[in-house]
Formats: C-alpha cells, structure tokens, sequence
RNA sequence: GGGGCACUAGCUCAGGUGGUUAGAGCGCACCCCUGAUAAGGGUGAGGUCGCUAGUUCGAGUCUAGCGUGCCCCA
C-alpha cells in the first residue's frame, strides 16, 4: 500500500516534513560522502555579506546553484559544497558606523579601533541568521557549518601570501588616485556614498589670464569653477580640432580662446580677430600661472596641452588643470609626463606656503582667491552658476572634494592579455558575456587601485623602512616572527588581558599596525604601510584562501582546483569574476587555461513589477520567507527557474510563485494522487512482475518515448547550463502526461478485475512518476522526495533512502520510439481540429456523431492516425474515424516549395517556383506526386523536377462543411443527428444528470445506486435503449422505469421532463 | 560621455546555425467534463516581432542608423 495522498496538499507543510527527514537521515551528507569516488565537480561559492536581510535575488542566486549542484551529483559526481563569507570592506564599516552613530576617521579612531573592528564581526553576522534560515527553507544545499571566512586568520595570510607574490612580481606599486575627499571626516567615499550626497548650489565659474610667455601682451583666458585650485595649476587644456583666435581687445590686450566661444566670451566689446589656428598648435606654448607659491615637482608645467574632455559648450575652450584635483586632470597631465603640485592639505586646508590663504578651508577661499586675482588684474571674468555638487552624505554642510591620494595599485594593465586569453577558454552562459560585458571590460583595463585608507579590511602587508625606504612584503604571520620573534607581543599581552580578543584579531588593524621589525645591519626600522585593501581582493583570493593555502591543505586546494563551476548575478562582472580571473591568473602563470572556473552561469538580477531593482530602501520586494511559508520552497524554486533567462533581467513577484505551484506542482502532486488513490484500491504492487514494454499498449510505449525523450533533453540541456530550456522539457512532459496520458487512460485503471491492460498501466504510470520524480529533484526537490519517498523507499528494499542519492535517470534504448511519438503528435492534432470544428459548429461533445472523417496527405499518416482510432473517437465521440477516398471534395490543396531544400537548389527561382506551385491545380499535383514521387513545374528558366521532399502540401479545409485544419491535417465532422444519435446524446444527458446528483450528495465515488425514473417520448425511448449503459457509467446496479420514491429530481433533457430517484444500495 | 543587454499578444516571457501560417503561460470570451472533482480539460479572440534603411530568392533572426528602458563604468 501506498500513503494515501489527498489532492489537497500544503507544500509548506509538505517542505517541513521532508526537511525533517533530511535532518535526521543526514542526507546532504550522505550525498556528498556516497559519491566519493565519482569524477569530482568542483563549484565555488562566491561569498554574500550577512549584514543585510537576503531578498528574493539572493534567493535566486541560491536555487541556480543548487539545481547544478544537485543534479551534477545524482549523475555520479562527488560535489563538495563548501559556503562563505564576505566580512570585510567599505559597506560593512558604514553599517556600523550608522549603528554607533559615528562617522570619519578621527571618529572611529576615538571610538577605539580594535573595539571597531570587533563591531564589525558582529555586524557581517548580524543577519546570519536570516541567511542560514533562506539557505534552509529554499532547499540550497551547501556546508554552512564549514564555511570559510574572509577575516579569519588563515584566509588573511593567504591573500597576504598572494600580494607577496604581486610584490615580488613588481606588480605592486604607489601612485596617486584621485578620489572624492571628505576632508572633515578624513576620508574617502565610494561612488555609491557619493551619489547619495549630491544637492544644488551655486558655484563660482571664472576666466582667468594666463600670460602667454614670449608673447607680451598676449594671455590664455582659462576657465575654471574651482578656483581653489589655481595655485596648484599645472597645465591648460585645449581641444585639438577646435580653431582658437587671438583676439585684441579694446584696451590693447590680446586673448586666446576658442572662436566657437567668442560671442559668449567677448560679448559685445569691441575687439579684432588678429590669427586664427588649431588647438594642436597651441600645444607646448608655455605661460605665467596665477600664483606661484610652490614648484611642481616630478616633471614641467604650465604648458598647454591637448585633452579629449574639452568641450566648446561652456567656458572659453581652454581648462585650467590641477592633476591633484581632478581625475581628468591627472590622467592627462600623466600622459603628458608632467609634475603635480597638491596646494591642499588632506583637512581640506591651505598650507603654510599659500601664505595669502594659508590655513583657511578650499573651497571658503574661492572669493578672496577671485578677488586677489581681479586686484592683480587678471581676472578676466566671473560668473555665478548653480549646478548639482556632492556633499558627504554624514554631514551635508562638508563638500567633498576631488583629491589625490597616495594609492597602492596592481599593474594589471601589464598582464591583462593574459586574463583576456584565459577569457577566452572560459564556458559563458549567455555567450555573449565573454566578448560583451566581460570582455569589453578588459579591453578597458586600468590598473587596481587596490588600497583603501579605511579600518576594517585585509593588511596591506608591506612594511617600509622608516630611514631608508626598502620595503618587504610578508605572506604570513609566521614570516613576520622570524623577522621579530616579539613582534605581536603587545597582541598577547591583550589577549590574556582579555580573552575574548579572538586569534583572528592578530592579523587586523590596529594590532597589525604594532608590528615592526629591524634588519640586522640596516638602521630604521620597519613599519606597516597604513592601508588596507579592497575587498574584492579578498573575494578574489577565495580559491586558495578557503584553504588557507599554501600555508595548509595544499592537497585540498590542488584538488578543488579550477571549479568547475560558479554563477552569480551580472553585477558581478566587474566584482568576484574579474577578480577571481585576474589574481588567478597572475598568480598560476603554470596553469592551463582556463582558471579558475571552467564554466560561469551568470543570471540577470531580479526587478520588482516596475522593472526597478530591488532595494532596500525601496522595500519593492515581499521578504522570501513570507513566499516560501505561503506556497513552499520548491513554488519558490520553480518560479524562478521557469522564469528566469541567464544574463537577463526578470519582473518577478508573487503572482509567479502561485502560478508556479498552480502549472507545475500541483499536476505532478495530481497525477501522483490519481496513482495512489488507484494503486490502492487495486492492492497493486510494485513488487510484482511487471509486463514488458513490448506487450504494453501504444499508449504506454508512447508515454514512456516521451519520457525518455525528456530524460536525454535534460540531461543535455543541464549539462549545457541551460536551465531555461530545461523548464520547457519538463513543463511539456508533464502536460502530456498529465493532460493526455492520464486523461486519455483514467478507464483501464479503474476497470473491473486484473486485466493485462491495466497491469500495463500501472506499471506505466508507476514507472513514469519515479523516473519523473528523480528528473524533478533537482528542481523541486522537496516534493520530489515526498513522492519518492512514498513511491520507492516504502516498498523497495535496497532503494536509496533519498531521491538525492539515486541516479539521474539514464537514456534507455529499449524506450525510444519517434515514430509512435510523432503518431501521437499528428493524432493530438487531429483532435483540436475536430473539437474545433465542435466548437464552431456549436455541438456540444455529449451528443454522438456519425462519423469524423480525416483527410491527410500521405499513408503514414493514416497509419498514425488509424492506431488510435479509438482514442480519437472517444475524445470527439464519434461512432465511425473514416478516411475519405475524394480528398478533393472537403480540401483545397496547397502545394508550397519546401524552402530550407530548395532555396539553396533553385535560389533566384524560388519565387517563381511558388508561384508555379500556388497556381496549378493542387489537388491534381498532389495526386501526381503520390502516384509518380514527383512532379514537374515549368519555370521562366527551364523546368523542374520536384521530389516529395522539396514540396510541402497545406491542407485547407473547403468552405460549406463542418471542417478544420490542423497541422496539414483536415478533419470533416459528419454533422447529421439521425435519431439514434439523438437518442444516445439523451442517454448522455441522463448520465451527466445522475452523476451531478451523485456529487451533490456527496456519495463515494465507488458508491453503488439505484435509479427509479420516470419520462415520456423520445427521451424514454432513450433512456430505455441505452439504460444498460447508462447504469454501467454511473455505478447503477438497478435502473428502472416507474414511479420515482423519496427525493424525487426533477429535470431536463433537451426540453422533454426527467424525474428521477436515486438511492445508495 | 563610453560599454553591455533588451524591446515579440492586455501581462510575464520563449523563439541554435536566416526558410515564407511567430509560440507558451496567465488574463479574457465561449464551451466541455463530473470515477484526479473547492480539481481537470477544450476552442477562440488578441501580434505593423520598437522605428528606418540595407544585405538576401527569403529577415523576428544578419548589418547600419535612430528611439525607449535597464545595468555597469565615468
């Protein structure tokens, strides 16, 4: 016996009880430990931040890993699912830095750097939680327990041990960055802080004479809206192709601008052209900057020089430039080769040396820089614009400032052929991210700025010799104790003050930053360069650093490397996979490409309704443990898996978790009841011999095709990544099973006694819900388990306990069978034609008729068609399926070239070949093609032999009969009611009456009754003629004529009164 | 400003390598079934495949330009 299932099922509920057999079996376990000998398929989990509550795109990024996972591993793979942790970086400070209420370096340095840090580790966890419960109810099958942790010691000294690599490399150097400076809170934003921070204010916008040199008389008007900047002046900007004019002006002076400017420069005065020329020959003309309180160093300046960002919209064409205040600035003084000069200190304020403004803040000099200038004369012009500037977001009174920054980099741009060719051999799905979005991100490669001057991150573990400058890097704690046997005795000494101080905090700020040594014969001592470093870096070190490599577990790592496998979200482009793929590839130069993930399934993110994506501060999302409670985890799942392409963003909400459970789940829980409910009463068991698939009907050889059919498409489709497709194999399975091989054999299973046939289809059906169970785990892989639970491990000794432990199923030779596969495709077809033709001639199915007469165009498909007669007439209720001999007489013919064959023979002349065909006699042609095997057309280029395979025959149904067509297949419905038909249509209609009163009483469905009527005319007649048919179908041991006794129905048939009784015997 | 991706039915989305009647689900309308039944099924209406050129015997599919949206980067 089977567990009786009710179709009314709860999935949550369902979820809670399979999770529970999991836990006590141990089956995750159990499925990694089983399959240890297997070809390992390796994956690699890119570690999420639990300092945030996961939404409905964690969740996605959880299932699309999981179904690889699990469906690698019931194919024989060992699949160690190893989970982590990002803890470090920018997000997780700020987080807590909002928790304290603190914000800026001196800030957090008065709050006590250590006590800092260690508010951090609880804040990257503070949602673990949360995270664990997703990861749970989902179904994500991963090791949380061993998960590896970015900030743990082992981890911090391989991702040191990978930039001592870097530095030995001599790809580790200092250069500046400019960044967007908050010089009260002594720190740097990110884009994202910068963009919250933005308002309207009004900011100078001036001209400025810069005096040509050699040239009395003769200035550059440059233009800048930051005048606080102009002491730092070191080149101005022209635009190459632009024409600048050297204009005199009333008072004798000449001006260089650009001639599209003039109007708005001059304006009315008066003034003369005196030389035009191009920007290019302005390059190299040096000038007299406006102050001159210091020299730049490290290369010339004040000099003109060409720069792609000048615009003609605004200003005078040329652009004061100050490489320590702009990033454009930088980048084009770099390329040029010239010096820097910073005239601002890191608070914002005016060295000592600007002794006209020293010590007040920038950007309040701007009036009295403008208004020295305009007493010295040479200020040209000055405007007031408002435009949108960024403020810090903590403290919207301070400006940000765009300020250069000593930086640590990683010369990426030196090696990144090397990552682009590794690209290369990397498996994409969708291709297009491996040229597209990757790709062009490579070929725009710039150098890592890989050090950030915040607290909580790795250590940049360069350590700089405070007398001579030589510098070291270190790849481990244990390196820096043999350099300094004491060098982290201050930590210890903490530690045993207080113990809670956990180990990992050794390697951190501020501990670290206590750690010196000396060299014996070198004076100076060595200190730790202040930074830390971006947490990409960390993210990106994941494949050794998991291991704590190579300082331990060197056979795990060698083993667990290259993954097979990752995927993640788009965003991650530009995150977790190009650092994966950079590091690996500067660090294992031996390694054949590609490393170190083979294959990369990236997913599109996830949007609310509108299209936006999800965010917090938005709340456009419903929490995902309020959906999975709702409808189940696997609702969940399956939504996103038929919902969802690679690489392409999806609209998704609730509406797509019901239909989920509604389309999918709920046919397979439906098609599972109706087995058991059968199965039971049968006492059939599984164990018994079951008949070969030979002596099974057509009907059970063709589910079982499909099934196989489906079982190969999956299994090429999972191994390809293609999820998507997937789904369409599995959604189309299931309806035919559901929709047309239930539907079509519900009768043999419940028909009387044990006939061969319906042993067939138990064993049929049986078969096909197990197969079909292991195909779904994957996927829905809580319900599947119930199923199999149920169908399988009750009755099967020896059977795996789980459906995660069996195989996937395997193709099976002795299933296949197309041809019987495309008969029932032409027969299913045959059937929409003929409920069409109902349809539209409005009669309803329960009255017979006649005859349906099929035309088609060739005998196979008669054949086809012949096999299932039966099923055909009783899904139309038709007494006679014919075929006609005059085809001509319900079809119109309709001969087209077959164009895939015949475009590449014929070319230019297949127009013409359509027309040829469009306008002979069809019907004539037909019949000469099937007599012949070919026909001929004349064409303006001679004639044509034309073979059945390069012409396709339309079928159109005549006008003037009940008629449709389908496919190329017509189907003509005999629509004459002689009376006899019309009397087996009333006996229909009594039985539709009996059953509904059946249901409205509630009775069993095996309930057996007694049926007193009472009619008059023709309907008597009917009901008299087909009473033994109509007792049969509705369970009647007596059906007699009289006078009906008790509660008496009354009803109708086609107009004439039925009156009836109906009693349980 | 640069790059990437998308634009197909009222809605959400599929549509290798070009092949001439463009599909599914939901929703809607009509109908059926009543022994999977607070389920199930059938049929239908609904589409200038964002726009404009081009390549081709043939373009939703290839090319170019344009428009709109989203993402990433400046």
């Amino acid at each position: 016996m089977f567990d009786p299932v009710t179709p009314q099922v709860s999935f949550p509920a369902l979820d809670e009880e399979v999770q529970r057999l999991w836990d006590e079996r141990q089956i995750f376990e159990k499925t990694v430990e089983s399959r240890k000998g297997g070809e390992p398929f390796i994956f690699y989990e890119g570690p999420p931040t639990a300092n945030g509550m996961p939404h409905a795109g964690h969740v996605l990024t959880r299932v699309m890993k999981d179904v690889f996972l699990r469906y690698r591993s019931m194919c024989g793979h060992y699949v160690p699912r190893r989970a982590g942790w990002d803890t470090h970086g920018l997000p997780v400070e700020v987080e807590v830095e909002k928790s304290l209420g603190i914000s800026g370096r001196q800030a957090i340095e008065e709050y006590g750097v250590e006590a800092f840090s260690r508010q951090c580790i609880d804040s990257v966890f503070r949602y673990i939680g949360e995270w664990r419960k997703m990861t749970r109810r989902i179904g994500f099958w991963v090791d949380l327990d061993d998960a590896y942790v970015t900030f743990h010691k082992s981890y911090v000294e391989s991702v040191w041990w990978a930039l001592k690599q870097l530095f030995e490399k001599g790809l580790l150097y200092q250069d500046y960055k400019v960044v967007w400076w908050w010089a009260q809170g002594g720190t740097a934003l990110s884009m994202g802080e910068v963009g919250q921070g933005y308002k309207d204010v009004d900011d100078p916008s001036v001209m400025v004479r810069f005096p040509v040199k050699g040239a009395e008389g003769t200035s550059f008007l440059a233009w800048t809206t930051t005048p606080w900047t102009l002491p730092s002046n070191i080149a101005l900007a022209v635009k190459e192709d632009a024409t600048y004019a050297t204009v005199k002006l009333e008072d004798g002076s000449k001006v260089v601008v650009a001639e599209a400017l003039l109007g708005a420069v001059i304006g009315d005065a008066e003034h003369e052209v005196v030389e035009t020329k191009p920007g290019s020959a302005w390059v190299g003309t040096e000038y007299e900057p406006p102050f001159r309180y210091a020299e730049p160093e490290g290369g010339p300046a004040h000099r003109v020089i060409a720069a792609d960002f000048v615009e003609l919209g605004t200003g005078s064409g040329l652009v004061h430039l100050a490489p320590a205040f702009g990033e454009d600035d930088f980048r084009v003084c770099k390329a040029a080769g010239l010096g820097f000069l910073q005239l601002v200190q890191p608070d914002g304020t005016f060295p000592p040396e600007v002794t006209d403004f020293a010590g007040r803040f920038c950007k309040e000099a701007d009036r009295d820089i403008i208004r020295n200038l305009r007493q010295r004369g040479i200020l040209f012009k000055e405007e007031v614009y408002r435009h949108q500037y960024p403020f810090s977001w903590r403290k919207m009174s301070d400006p940000l400032i765009q300020y250069a920054r000593t930086s640590w980099f990683i010369r990426t741009t030196r090696e990144i052929h090397r990552v682009q060719e590794n690209n290369q051999h990397v498996n994409w799905e969708p291709e297009h991210i491996k040229d597209g979005r990757f790709g062009q991100f490579l070929a725009n490669n710039v150098d890592w700025a890989l050090s950030r001057e915040r607290f909580w991150g790795t250590p940049l573990p360069i350590w700089i010799n405070d007398e001579t400058g030589s510098m070291e890097a270190v790849g481990s704690v244990a390196e820096i104790l043999e350099k300094n046997p004491e060098a982290f005795a201050h930590f210890e000494a903490a530690k045993e003050a207080d113990p809670s101080l956990q180990d990992d905090l050794m390697v951190h700020k501020p501990w670290i930053d206590q750690v010196t040594w000396t060299k014996e014969g070198e004076p100076g001592v060595y200190r730790r360069v202040p930074e830390v470093i971006d947490c990409w870096f960390d993210s990106g070190c994941m494949p050794f650093a998991q291991w704590g490599y190579p300082h331990q577990n060197q056979e795990a790592f060698e083993q667990c490397f290259p993954a097979d496998f990752i995927t993640e979200a788009v965003d991650q482009t530009r995150g977790w996979f190009y650092s994966l793929m950079t590091i690996s590839t500067l660090l294992h130069e031996e390694q054949p490409y590609p490393h170190p993930f083979q294959n990369c399934f990236v997913m599109g993110l996830l949007t609310d309704e509108k299209g936006l994506k999800y965010s917090k501060s938005l709340k456009n999302y419903t929490d995902p443990l309020v959906l999975m409670e709702q409808t189940g985890g696997d609702a969940v799942r399956w939504a996103l898996y038929s919902n969802t392409v690679p690489g392409q963003n999806t609209r998704f909400f609730e509406k797509a978790v019901r239909d989920a459970a509604r389309e999918f789940l709920l046919k397979i829980w439906n098609v599972h009841s109706f087995f058991v409910t059968y199965a039971n009463i049968d006492e059939w068991d599984p164990k018994a011999a079951r008949p070969a698939p030979a002596e099974r009907s057509d009907m059970d050889r063709w589910i079982l095709a499909e099934l196989d059919h489906t079982v190969r498409a999956l299994r090429g489709e999972l191994d390809a990544f293609k999820s998507h497709v997937a789904v369409r194999e599995l959604k189309s399975f299931v309806d035919s099973l559901s929709n047309w091989y239930v539907r079509r054999s519900r009768a043999r299973f419940w028909a009387k006694g044990d006939s061969a046939d319906k042993a067939a289809a138990f064993a049929t059906l049986y078969e096909v819900l197990v197969d079909l169970t292991k195909c779904v785990a994957p996927f829905i892989p809580f319900l599947a388990e119930s199923l199999f639970q149920n169908l399988v491990v009750k009755h099967e000794e020896g059977a795996p306990e789980s459906v995660h432990l069996a195989g996937f199923p395997a193709p099976d030779e002795a299933r296949v069978d197309d041809a019987l596969r495309e008969a029932m495709a032409v027969v299913r077809q045959v059937v929409t034609a003929g409920s069409r033709v109902r349809n539209e001639n409005k009669l309803k199915v329960r009255q017979p008729l006649g005859e349906a007469i099929v035309v088609v165009a060739g005998a196979e498909e008669r054949e086809a068609i012949e096999r299932f007669a039966d099923a055909i007439r009783e899904e139309l209720n038709v007494e006679a399926l014919g075929f006609t001999e005059e085809p001509a007489k319900y079809v119109e013919f309709q001969l087209l070239p077959n164009f895939r064959v015949l475009g590449p023979k014929l070319g230019k002349q297949v127009p013409a070949c359509k027309k040829a065909l469009a306008e002979a006699d069809g019907a004539k042609l037909q019949a000469e093609l099937a007599e012949k095997g070919a026909i001929t057309v004349e064409l303006p280029e001679g004639p044509v032999e034309l073979g059945p395979e390069e012409i396709q025959i339309r079928l159109t149904a005549k006008e003037g009969f009940a008629a449709a067509d389908e496919g190329g297949h017509v189907v003509v419905l005999d629509t004459h009611i002689t009376p006899e038909l019309e009397r087996a249509g009333m006996a229909r209609e009594a039985i539709n009456r009996i059953q509904r009163v059946r249901k409205d009483r509630d009775l069993a469905f095996d309930a057996r009754i007694a049926v007193v009527w009472s009619a008059e005319g023709e309907l008597k007649a009917a009901l008299e003629e087909h009473g033994g048919k109509i007792a049969e179908e509705t369970l009647a041991t007596r059906f007699e004529a009289g006078e009906p006794e008790g509660e008496v129905e009354e009803t109708e048939v086609e107009g004439a009164a039925l009156r009836f009784s109906l009693a349980v015997v």
